[in-house]
RNA sequence: GGUCUCGUAGCUCAGUUGGAUAGAGCAACAGAUUUCUAAUCUGUGGGUCAGGGGUUCGAAUCCCUUCGGGAUCACCA
């Protein structure tokens, strides 16, 4: 309907002021809620060619309009406004070309890279913004056509982590989850948290017999001897290898609980201990190119100047890889992988500057895949208290939050007394999705490049712009639907007379696809989140209106049943694309 | 200090390629159910879109500037 409207108007500038104009110059939108009418056009651009003021112009323009366009009831003109009303009949037809396909333009390969941890401590709140935003970022590109890989880099080597193993070695006593009734990411990280603490520890005493703070932090002891680890690991010292790969295997089975739990997934695992050597070998080749120089202390740059950016150390002096070097290896080996048209970073915006640097130095070395490289720079997650400290105790650590949440959940449900005539496995089903729902939903409605608030009292929230608000409407037509059928109802497609409040509802419906376009392009489930949110609430008003089951007219009673099946499919998509699942009842 | 980024109602957030009287939710207050799930719906109050300047028919949106918050600028990752 709008690119008829666009090339009507365009043929109307043609006879009306002899004006040739192309459809893209039109501009239409959505009639504001507050005025009478479906499509508004602005004749505003159009005043320098009907040389008329903007309500004349508007008038002339709607009758030509209305006796060109058979669907085109009405119009109205508010100062340069022109509101198009549209028969209700054409909204009604359109209901049936609703469906949760959405038919794309683009067929990439596209390669999503989230979650990426650090073997040393378990998934916090930050973690797990990043996986909700990756994981949902992979299916709202997938919905839209594409040929989407979920990967996950772990950073499973470095200093951090001979920090943990020493802390074992030196304190653990042999502890193992099994022996200490602990989720292995959690032990690991008890184990970091002691190293941090002896450190200091070691440190303070340093500078009480007169040294200086940053002299003392250098020389403790314990830190000398991580980086002695760190070496030997290097050099493949048997013993150090072993031990790493224990801890790291407790690592990733409670990595695995915390995915599973939050329902995240990967197509494939990569890890840094064996991209380094990659990014390494790359680096000599560069070096003959002439991209990168080496100092006199044998530690190798590329100068970015000429850029705007600074000099950038990409190998240490003695020859050993940095952060950078690592990520040149893996991008290289992703590609070499699978070829993608696009490679999505989900990394935080503190990274904003070292993803610039990455993506321009696989530029010089001449990669033009670089090109599709995408850095999704997500804003930090902050407290009520502030910003999460680990060193303070106040990061919310990830496998307790999802608890809480259920927890919550729970006694909201009970409270509310529907749970009866569940079964125990039913209620612990409905908990967690209504638990993870509201987490979900809490995260992902915000735009991802900002900044945000997480306060758990409203995060647990089930009412207003939440997740169980959503599922709510799903789970009410559900069980409607479901009496429905017991009551031998048709469920079908009429051809009727309808509310306000139902055009409203059919085109939020029609408008589905067009909102995973837009998502997809912004990388944004937060689209999709504000989307299944108004979604919802036209239902509500629909149902707050008119009768559904109660309905005497048949027709009537078929077609807002097919309605609200619709409704349901759409938002069980909808919410599907966030991770989110919808019980039947709640 | 250089670079980047953000600033919208008491709080949390929306706001399409610049378009009408800047919108939701929470919180506050007032209503709606003999009726299909009230985890719902309807209404009221609440704004110098951080301040100033510019571009134009028209700016929360684009440009400049000031102020304020955050990030980053490591032979850490």
């Amino acid at each position: 309907m709008e690119n008829t409207i666009k090339q009507i108007t365009v043929n109307a500038l043609r006879d009306l002021y002899q004006t040739e104009i192309t459809p893209e110059q039109v501009k239409l939108e959505p009639t504001n809620s507050d005025f009478k009418g479906d499509f508004t056009l602005l004749t505003f651009p159009f005043l320098r060619f009907s040389k008329k003021n903007p309500e004349q112009t508007a008038q002339e323009l709607g009758l030509y309009l209305v006796q060109n366009i058979t669907e085109i009831e009405q119009f109205n003109v508010v100062k340069g406004f022109l509101n198009l009303e549209i028969s209700p009949s054409y909204w009604v037809n359109k209901l049936v070309e609703v469906n949760c396909n959405v038919a794309s333009s683009t067929h990439q390969k596209v390669m999503v890279e989230y979650s990426s941890p650090n073997t040393n401590k378990p998934l916090h709140l930050g973690h797990v913004r990043n996986n909700l935003l990756g994981y949902s970022v992979a299916e709202i590109l997938k919905k839209s056509g594409n040929e989407v890989y979920k990967i996950n880099l772990i950073n499973d080597r470095g200093i951090h982590i001979c920090k943990s193993m020493l802390a074992w070695q030196l304190f653990g006593n042999n502890e193992t989850p099994e022996s200490a009734n602990m989720k292995g990411d959690h032990l690991v990280g008890k184990y970091y948290v002691i190293f941090d603490k002896a450190y200091k520890t070691e440190v303070a005493e340093l500078v009480n017999q007169g040294k200086a703070q940053e002299q003392a932090e250098k020389q403790a002891p314990l830190i000398l001897e991580a980086q002695e680890m760190l070496r030997k690991w290097e050099n493949g010292d048997a013993e150090v290898i072993q031990l790493w790969k224990t801890m790291n295997e407790w690592v990733y089975a409670g990595f695995e609980l915390t995915y599973k739990a939050l329902g995240v997934d990967f197509d494939r695992f990569y890890y840094e201990s064996n991209t380094y050597q990659l990014g390494k070998d790359n680096i000599e080749e560069g070096l003959a190119n002439g991209v990168f120089y080496r100092k006199p202390d044998q530690s190798v740059w590329i100068d970015l100047t000429e850029d705007g950016l600074d000099h950038k150390l990409v190998l240490r002096s003695d020859g050993t890889s940095v952060y950078i070097t690592q990520d040149i290896g893996t991008a290289l080996l992703k590609y070499q992988d699978y070829h993608c048209d696009k490679s999505i970073y989900v990394v935080g915006n503190e990274q904003d500057y070292h993803f610039k640097v990455l993506f321009l130095i696989l530029k010089k070395l001449g990669y033009n895949w670089s090109n599709g490289c995408y850095h999704l720079s997500y804003g930090m997650v902050d407290l009520p208290s502030g910003k999460m400290k680990s060193r303070e105790g106040t990061v919310v650590d990830a496998d307790d939050l999802i608890a809480e949440m259920i927890e919550t959940a729970k006694v909201k449900t009970e409270e509310l007394g529907k749970t009866e005539g569940l079964s125990e496995e039913e209620k612990q089903q409905l908990f967690r999705m209504l638990g993870l729902g509201a987490l979900k939903f809490y995260m992902l409605k915000v735009d991802p490049q900002k900044r945000m608030l997480f306060n758990p009292q409203e995060s647990i929230d089930f009412q207003g712009d939440t997740g169980p608000f959503a599922q709510y409407a799903f789970a009410r037509i559900t069980s409607m639907l479901k009496a429905a059928k017991q009551l031998n109802q048709e469920i079908a497609f009429k051809s009727v007379e309808v509310s306000s409040s139902e055009i409203a509802l059919i085109k939020t419906l029609y408008n589905y696809q067009l909102e995973v376009e837009k998502a997809a392009q912004a990388y944004s489930p937060a689209i999709i989140a504000h989307y299944a949110l108004e979604l919802a609430k036209a239902f509500n008003r629909v149902y707050n209106d008119v009768p559904f089951l109660r309905e005497k007219d048949d027709s009537k009673r078929s077609f807002r049943l097919f309605l609200a099946s619709k409704t349901a499919d759409i938002i069980q998509d909808a919410l599907s694309l966030l991770g989110i699942d919808c019980p039947e009842r709640m």
